[in-house]
DNA sequence: CACTGGAGCCAC
DNA sequence: AAACGTGGCTCCAGTG
């Protein structure tokens, strides 16, 4: 892949300068937090083990593995739960399928969420507990010099032009569970009299998406802020009313159909996921959705398959010049051997389809996150403000601000972000809109910005 | 002991 | 026919 013009290397090139500004600025730390969270972990992690370790299921695996009994093992576990304890196994991992692959159980979440077992339930907590502890909090702890992190963006690793970031990745700090995501984010903090503010676009992969496609319809939802694809696909999805859909569902009507639906998958491997979560969820009346759902005429997996599969034919006739562009414009790729960007760039090898398919759109969304970020940090420097850019997070920034520029910190990045990129690129026929949140302790405390 | 691949989990 | 994309990071199992 190369930028071929010269608008393309610009944005690589100022890009560049301006991620290394960030770098230098650094997040500030809570090291005596930090501290803490380490030590109160690891003392959690330690009185769960010993819980597990004094479990009946832990004699078997002794049993089994003897003295290379390791509660950390996943293959261990496996052979434990479903060979020896003649648990119904949810069958092997993929490469299991490959010819002269070891067969290894799956061992992930959705396999064990179905054994009720004492034992599994709390291996399944001190997992998660461990992934905090040594990926974030330790890892964390690794990178910090006199109280800041100074983690390195990249604009040289990624296929589709994004950026990436490594030691620390602060774009894949915990968000999803609150426990964790408490412990994570309040090692994070702003300098003193300062705030973090974090400002994202709201729904940019999909708006690019009706961009790139020029898909009327699409572009009519992107515009739209009475409308909302993810909350609306939850619905259709769930048979409820609009006004019925929580964040859980509006989440699965994004991550669990939307995405995938707009980058190549299909409802045959979608809704056994979406299915999965049904059992879990209730509506606001208090009926779970699963009872919700039989009412309908919806009762077991297979049925909820075909009601997907006529949800996804929903999709593509609304959205039909996204549904009838997308083999066209494979078809191109595959006579020319390559695609461009609207943002300047040339796709040139080998590709798959769905990645033919999603690199054009999660490239571009990426730079008008780039290209502000420049602007933002231009003018930072011009006005001598002394906010200080600190992360990019795909779409969106993290900075870390006086409290007396807050104001001017936010009008500023409004005026880039959704006014100028559009000038700057008349290829987005959409408006663009972003979301502000405010911490004034740490980054887990953040708020939403009234503006 | 260094290294690699598999599996899994975190984010967007 | 096949079947969502992009990353970083960790632990374990196995190899030389």
């Amino acid at each position: 892949m190369t930028p071929v013009t010269l608008n393309a290397y610009k944005l690589l090139h100022n890009g560049s300068l301006a991620l290394a500004r960030m770098e230098a600025n650094g997040l500030r730390v809570n090291t005596s937090y930090l501290n803490r969270a380490i030590e109160g972990v690891s003392a959690k992690i330690k009185q769960l083990e010993e819980k597990l370790r004094a479990d009946p299921v832990w004699m078997e695996w002794r049993k089994v593995h003897g003295d290379r009994s390791k509660l950390g093992s996943r293959e261990q576990l496996g052979k434990v739960l479903f060979d020896h304890m003649k648990i119904p196994s949810p069958g092997f991992t993929e490469k299991s399928e490959e010819e002269g692959a070891k067969q290894r159980y799956r061992t992930d979440e959705v396999a064990f969420e179905r054994i009720d077992l004492p034992f599994v339930r709390r291996w399944v907590k001190v997992e998660h507990l461990k992934k905090a502890l040594s990926t974030n909090l330790i890892g964390l702890y690794r990178e910090v010099v006199d109280g800041f992190v100074h983690p390195s963006f990249c604009l040289h690793t990624v296929q589709t032009y994004r950026s990436s970031c490594r030691e620390p990745n602060v774009q894949n700090q915990q968000i999803r569970n609150p426990t964790v995501a408490k412990i994570v984010r309040r090692c994070y903090i702003p300098r003193d009299g300062h705030v973090l503010v974090e400002i994202d676009y709201k729904a940019l992969e999909f708006k690019i998406s009706a961009c790139f496609w020029k898909d009327p319809e699409m572009v009519k939802y992107a515009s739209d802020d009475t409308l909302d694809i993810h909350r609306d696909l939850a619905a259709m999805i769930f048979k409820c009313r609009k006004v019925q859909v929580s964040k859980r569902m509006r989440y699965l009507g994004k991550n669990g159909f939307v995405f995938p639906h707009l980058y190549g998958s299909y409802w045959g491997k979608i809704s056994p996921a979406i299915w999965g979560e049904v059992e879990k969820l209730e509506l606001d009346d208090g009926t779970t959705l699963q009872t919700h759902m039989t009412s309908k005429g919806i009762g077991d997996e297979d049925s909820f398959a075909r009601h997907v599969e006529d949800v996804e034919k929903k999709f593509d006739s609304r959205f039909h010049i996204f549904a009838n562009s997308r083999d066209k414009w494979y078809d191109e790729y595959r006579k020319v051997g390559g695609f461009p960007f609207l943002t300047g760039f040339w796709a040139q090898g080998l590709y798959s389809k769905n990645q033919v398919l999603n690199t054009p759109i999660q490239g571009p969304a990426f730079h008008c996150l780039l290209w502000s970020l420049i602007q933002i940090q231009k003018e930072i420097d011009q006005r001598k403000m002394e906010a200080k850019l600190v992360a990019e997070i795909h779409d969106s920034i993290l900075a870390d601000v006086p409290i007396k520029e807050i104001g001017d910190y936010v009008s500023l990045c409004k005026e880039v972000m959704m006014e100028r990129v559009r000038k700057h690129w008349p290829w987005i026929i959409t408006p663009l809109d972003i979301e502000v949140e405010v911490a004034d302790r740490n980054w887990h405390n953040k708020k939403v910005w009234p503006s």
